[in-house]
DNA sequence: AAGGATTTCCGCAGAATTATGGGAGAATTA
DNA sequence: TAATTCTCCCATAATTCTGCGGAAATCCTT
């Protein structure tokens, strides 16, 4: 789940965007001032979205102390002025998308999602993540600090499988056609089997089990 | 196939607009005044078309009465005034999307294929708020800011039931059915302990007893 | 305010589901 | 071929969930 800043002095709009942000699952926290939203730049929130024309710290001058703070973080700017939307485009203000007002708040929200998708997709290089994990999926490899751990042709499909899918509740259907493929019809306790087989290679997974449902690998 | 309403009181565009629709293989109603309009909510059609200028019961006033009767309820809006656009993108009339006269027929059509694909494609990847919970449906998740509550099968079978028909009293056979399948001939009464440990792991949702009927799930 | 109807609360036993240990056979490797 | 590893499956233990009865509380009607 994300967190987006928005600052926008506009209170009706404002509380409309919140909570069309807030409807696709992002946490959104909201300012009506520059100032307020300059002492909130240390928070590191996923993106920002800033009005330019605001009473004290202005749009442009935000960017530039976002930006000071750390590089990569993802802004929006959405403004009414064609002038700032020449000054957007003219200069490099180091946004990375812009809106014009009048608009849709959905439009903001395809466009959220856009950078957002962008900015924070998994790396290209395919490596995962998993606490003290580092999965090469390529290499069909998993080290813990370095130290590289076996596992079984289907112990590894089980482990891409979950990595891939974190969070996701899968049955044992869902396993056994990924792992097994579609033409396998024995019992589907060997899902179970599976499981316990990785659990114990890999203490550190959190592979939980949903009763009635299945497995799931909860966020590191 | 989708249902849609077409409320417009230019009787020539009206007459086209019914006519490129159906050609589209939807069902379409039409009418020239927002009172006719107004008292056929109650039919629910999956999409409503709305001119803003109306004689009577203008187009942001049946809008109000169309969400009030049904939130998730799709409507587009149709206007020719500058004003009244500003009006649908600064106020939060909640409007899925708006076009500009004049428009080419197609042009309408094609919006409301994208509006129709979003609103019943997919109704699992939506993410439901209700006050602090957050319910990802896909996931069989709820959280109560940020922090997931565990619910067994029928607690989470018994909560999306109620989450998709916020509002809505439900009778004990009813959610028999919905929960436990058309197949299940036990007592009733497993109902009330159901919505006891929901309620009881759920204490901000509230469950609302409708004596001698039923419950349901009192808006946020 | 009483009394009957309905709902809530509580704990537990049995049902359903999952974890575990061990063994046999299949597959792979030496 | 023998040795080793891997996979499946079974039996049993452990765990989780759920339905139920009955007592207490609440609601509605008169």
């Amino acid at each position: 789940m994300h967190t987006i800043y928005l600052v926008d002095d506009e209170v009706n709009l404002n509380r409309v965007l919140v909570k069309y942000l807030e409807q696709e699952g992002w946490q959104v926290k909201s300012f009506t001032s520059g100032e307020a939203a300059a002492s909130a730049i240390i928070e590191k929130p996923d993106l920002w979205i800033l009005d330019i024309m605001l009473p004290d710290l202005d749009g442009f001058q935000l960017i530039k102390r976002i930006k000071a703070h750390d590089e990569t973080t993802p802004v929006i700017f959405i403004s009414a002025r064609d002038e700032d939307i020449d000054k957007i485009i003219g200069l490099e203000m180091g946004s990375d998308d812009y809106i014009a007002k009048p608009f849709l708040p959905r439009e903001l929200v395809i466009r959220v999602k856009k950078i957002l998708a962008r900015a924070y997709a998994a790396p290209k290089t395919g490596v995962i993540r998993y606490g003290d994990y580092m999965i090469y999926p390529e290499k069909r490899v998993i080290e813990e600090n370095g130290q590289e751990i076996d596992l079984t042709s289907k112990e590894y499909d089980l482990l891409i499988l979950f990595a891939t899918q974190i969070g996701t509740p899968m049955s044992r259907e869902q396993i056994l056609v990924s792992v097994w493929g579609d033409d396998y019809f024995g019992s589907d306790r060997v899902v179970d089997d599976l499981v316990r087989r990785v659990r114990k290679k890999l203490s550190k997974l959190e592979l939980e089990t949903i009763y009635g449902i299945g497995y799931r690998l909860v966020a590191a």
